[in-house]
DNA sequence: TTGTACGCGTTATCAA
DNA sequence: TTGATAACGCGTACAA
């Protein structure tokens, strides 16, 4: 391992003191041109490279923002994170990413290493299982600015950057009604998770709206992934024939797809028996046999604005707390069976 | 802002000094059993949390590590990503994402920025259109860790950890030789890029065996990307018809899906016009009209790998320089027209 | 078992 | 414009 080099050491070789060298390097104005020019030269000779973690103990602020993401390989968040990632870098940040795998002790544990690092914020999406808010108190009681992205807690004081679900969930359901299909069901997802009882009130909203009864037996708590979609759909399957839904608003892509196995093992068909809407437009989407009508989520776009907020936030260019909303889009394809795409 | 609660303050609290302190948290054998409860209780009791930046500076350690992502939406990177999580969170180390947007100034950027972070070691994917590998020998120069993974450069001292390239190009084309195809075209990645060449080498390695002839108008530069794919195949479809191919082998999946877009807009049927086969079994490949024969990069795996050889690298539980290579899987679907699912 | 002095590499502050 | 000193929060080495 070869000897770092430190601006001390750069100092003496110029036989000047490491201040002027500090100074030089960090482009302050009171330093003489000369002096400067020389500093730098002699820095790149030597190969000089700034040591950030010292820098960042005396000047408290690292320029790193933690990110936290509950399922790295959900397609949504890779896409959040390039949106987190191109401001941040824009405003010189830097991001340490910790991956829960919807995993509540992993996130506390996370959000734990991640203060001890002294990130300058915190970047937030729950996992599936939160039990208790504690931890994102205790964030916010530290002064560590809080921002949370998608799955959000709200009522605790930190800013918030999602999709208006309840509205986007009643979109949906009403675009399913206005086609005439009356018996709906809802395949939900994890009941501690605000999204999920967002997009269920949507859901009830839309149906209350056009007169509907919401009856529980439509109603089935899933969860985010393919499976819990599968076996959901399974249970709603159980019904007599004419208790069946004709039509499934699912909490989100993943379980539409695996409502949409279960629905085709059990011999039916998409849409002509039964319909189904998504929430996300995942990649998929759009390649299923019968491509999934969806909520379109700016994940890009989600994770820019809570970067920006976030960062606001550290360089106190804002204080107040935020709820933002991007807005959904409403994309029609087949498996509605309401003559799209 | 509130305060935040150092280890001298929770020392003076209890009247002892701080060395106590550091040593009762740290689990060092040399303190009083009760001394230490005493500590940990009151640590708790004030919140204290340790700062890890300071302790990084005297031990000279981050327990970090820096991982360069050239294209954080393609399927294949978080994969690798949560690889590479996986394994740095059991053996405590966190990692600091840098996307390169395939830009190799950015590249440059990253790393000299994460290099000042002092992080432990460097996970690296090199960008699209690297120039020249100078930063990289820098780095080991650094005496910093140093592992490739999937776009890897040799020959310069450090490890890295792939998919066998060559040998997989070569049983894709073998596969379509061995159904009676003869005039295969290769649609190929940016030449800088090494697996690009080790693709490209399969290729020509499989057409040699069987005593077919390499035609240089069925080798078009592409790129990673669906548009680099339509482009090149939209080229190959100039040719007049009795030369055109009867079977493309893409240099990776998007780039394949960039083809068959060019193939149906051309009016002509995959497979029964032209057969076509990928490589890295991306999210989408089972979802086309026409399923994608491709192989499977078991991306998990190598980000596993990489972050394994890395952390022992770190630790010094090896030193040797290693190419590590994870195989990949001929997956046979229908594009390739061979009878597959 | 516990405490003291010092250093990690940098910047702020104040004096020259 | 430049330099000396102290400080950031912690751990090592040694002494008590």
């Amino acid at each position: 391992m070869v000897r770092k080099v430190t601006a001390k050491e750069v100092a003496r070789a110029l036989g000047i003191s490491t201040m002027t060298v500090s100074r030089a390097l960090n482009n302050r104005p009171n330093v003489d041109a000369k002096t400067r020019e020389k500093v730098l030269e002699t820095a790149r000779k030597m190969g000089y490279i700034p040591n950030h973690i010292a820098k960042s103990l005396v000047l408290r602020k690292t320029n790193t923002i933690g990110v936290v993401v509950p399922e790295i390989t959900h397609s949504f968040f890779p896409e959040v994170v390039r949106g987190i990632e191109e401001v941040s870098y824009q405003a010189g940040y830097h991001i340490i990413l910790s991956h829960t795998a919807e995993d509540a002790n992993r996130e506390i544990s996370a959000i734990e290493t991640l203060v001890s690092k002294q990130v300058d914020g915190l970047l937030l999406s729950t996992s599936q299982n939160v039990a208790d808010y504690e931890v994102y108190r205790q964030v916010i009681q530290r002064g560590v600015p809080l921002v949370f992205y998608d799955r959000c807690v709200k009522g605790i004081g930190a800013s918030c950057v999602s999709l208006d679900d309840a509205e986007c969930a009643r979109k949906l359901t009403e675009h399913l009604i206005s086609h005439g299909y009356q018996r709906i069901a809802h395949i939900s997802g994890p009941p501690n998770v605000l999204i999920s009882t967002t997009r269920l009130e949507g859901y009830r909203q839309a149906l209350a709206e056009h007169g509907l009864p919401v009856e529980d037996e439509l109603i089935v708590e899933g969860g985010f992934h393919e499976g819990d979609g599968y076996r959901a759909m399974q249970q709603l399957l159980t019904l007599p024939p004419e208790k069946r839904p004709r039509a499934v608003v699912a909490v989100n892509d993943p379980a539409a797809f695996g409502a949409m196995k279960a629905i085709r093992e059990a011999g039916l068909r998409i849409p002509d028996d039964v319909a189904i809407v998504g929430f996300s437009d995942d990649i998929r989407a759009n390649l299923m046999e019968a491509p999934l009508t969806t909520i379109r989520q700016n994940a890009y776009e989600i994770g820019r604005r809570a970067a920006r907020k976030l960062i606001d936030l550290i360089e106190e260019k804002s204080s107040q707390v935020e709820e933002i909303i991007v807005p959904g889009e409403l994309v029609i394809r087949r498996s509605c069976g309401c003559n799209g795409e």
